[in-house]
DNA sequence: GTCATCATGTAAGCCGTTACATGATTGC
DNA sequence: GCAATCATGTAACGGCTTACATGATGAC
């Protein structure tokens, strides 16, 4: 889970721990608790296997496709990254204590496809893959999404299937199976939603599209 | 959590260990994954703690309220428990490996209140509130579900705060930010739907409540 | 010079999982 | 008598949290 976090905010640019964790926490769903005792053993790790590198001179956001469209976060942060040239070497030499900028490697990239394309029924896993899942070619995006909406088809069958199942049933049990129900039902048509998505890309392969790959230039 | 589980399942009858992790799967969210390994572990805790105590002549499934409607699975297993009267304890002079059938004590409901009206942010904690929440009394279901009500006002309040926040703002990650913000508007509207459910059942506090409390007998 | 913030880590512990081990009961 | 199911437990491990420890940098 939190490799997949890391890898796939690594995989836009390098960063540095603690930065990391902010952007963690901007992205929607609830990895805003992601806390500094799981972020640092898990990059620790994520090197140790080859996945990230510690860099010097590192690569910075590339290029957002929108240009400068009112305050685009992303870009505040290049900046900031970019304000202090090569401090980070300098100050490493006399004191101690500063920021390992990490980058992902290729066998990381690797990892990240691994992580991105798994099978899963964790919603939270999930959530993340579809955040990243620009990463992924159109057909891995599609039959990611495809597994998944069978996943939520199952359990709502499941759910129907145990009809009024407690003996004890009152008005909360009631409801509480009844919102499941219909969180299921809600969740299978946005996921619908993303396989078309995908779906258009498919058939656009090869062509340019406009609104995510290539396409600034006229 | 499991103890949240466990003590709202022991509070309706006493249950040995393989049934309760059969109960548990018949809840509607994902209480179905819990496993033996955290389950007797578990078990083994709330006696040590004084909350559930091992039981003889175990006190079955109370008669519901709706008497007969159908295939009620809280009848059939109290039918299986009741058709071995006494095995448990004279196999255990014997043999071994028998089911300890475990109860709730005094200790156990207060446990279990207090879990029960336990501030917590957690999705599925918040499910077992709801689940059990006929245990509580009409004025601790309100505060409960209203303090529930403004987590997920502040959470979505979160979320629309940082409009677009990433530069790179593709389809997906778009996608996947209005996702949360409808789930969290359901989840809302839900909530809002239940308070008013237990500030009904505030309101006729006192006389006899025809579909929960009493009743029966005309 | 001191305080808030940036930045990196370690330690202890909780909560849960899978895999393993053991044995009893029931149906065929 | 043998397999499937019922039934209880232990061991090893994984992932994440909180609390703690340490130090650098910049603003005032």
């Amino acid at each position: 889970m939190i490799d997949l976090a890391i890898l796939g905010l690594l995989q836009d640019q390098d960063l540095h721990g603690y930065e990391l964790k902010k952007r963690l926490g901007e992205l929607p769903g609830a990895f805003a608790g992601v806390s500094f005792g799981s972020l640092y053993p898990a990059l620790a790790r994520l090197e140790r296997a080859g996945a990230v590198r510690e860099v010097e001179g590192h690569r910075a956001a590339p290029a957002p496709n929108v240009p400068m469209t009112g305050a685009l976060s992303g870009e505040i942060a290049a900046f900031r990254a970019r304000s202090h040239p090569g401090r980070e070497r300098d100050d490493r030499v006399t004191g101690r204590r500063n920021r390992k900028v990490y980058g992902i490697t290729a066998s990381g990239r690797t990892r990240l496809e691994t992580l991105l394309v798994g099978t899963t029924a964790d919603d939270r896993t999930f959530a993340l893959q579809v955040a990243f899942g620009r990463h992924l070619r159109p057909e891995q995006r599609v039959s990611v999404f495809e597994r998944r909406r069978s996943d939520l088809a199952e359990r709502l069958r499941t759910l129907l299937a145990q009809p009024a199942a407690a003996g004890r049933n009152d008005q909360y049990l009631q409801s509480l199976r009844e919102h499941d129900a219909r969180v299921l039902t809600n969740d299978l048509a946005w996921v619908d939603e993303l396989v078309a998505l995908a779906r258009l890309e498919l058939d656009d392969a090869g062509q340019p599209v406009p609104t995510s790959i290539g396409g600034i230039h006229p």
